[in-house]
DNA sequence: GCACTGACTCCCA
DNA sequence: ATGGGAGCCAGTG
């Protein structure tokens, strides 16, 4: 199947995430320049190839939570993912304002 | 080609 | 604070 190019850009994105830190779908899909496709970004983590090692762990809801049922084997592989980087999570549920990543794109926000 | 689904988010009651 | 509903849009059957 040939690939949605939106897909790479996503990936790129996503790869671009630095290690023990984590941004939301929403970030991603406005960082990869589609505002509105968050649930484009699951459905491109999803479609990734394993071996382009893409840390689709750094990518969690913008509640600062998993986006998998609690309790399933992706959930438990995702939070173990991050806390080896160092992400702790309070009651299954990580402080954004600690581990959410800055980007050049949010400092501009921040600026007005 | 149509209808449904989804690793989401925002908004309003 | 919380739950429900609409919007989004590509993938899948």
């Amino acid at each position: 199947m040939r690939l949605n190019p939106k897909f790479q850009i996503i990936w790129s994105v996503v790869k671009s995430i630095p290690k023990g830190c984590i941004a939301t779908y929403g970030d991603v899909a406005r960082l990869a320049g589609f505002p509105r496709n968050a649930r484009f970004v699951g459905t491109a983590l999803k479609a990734a190839p394993s071996e382009l090692n893409i840390p689709w762990h750094r990518v969690i809801n913008s509640q600062g939570k998993i986006s998998f049922p609690s309790g399933s084997d992706k959930f438990q592989l995702q939070k173990r993912l991050l806390q080896e980087e160092g992400v702790s999570f309070v009651s299954a549920v990580v402080n954004l304002n600690d581990y959410r990543w800055k980007t050049s794109l949010d400092e501009d926000l921040w600026r007005m």
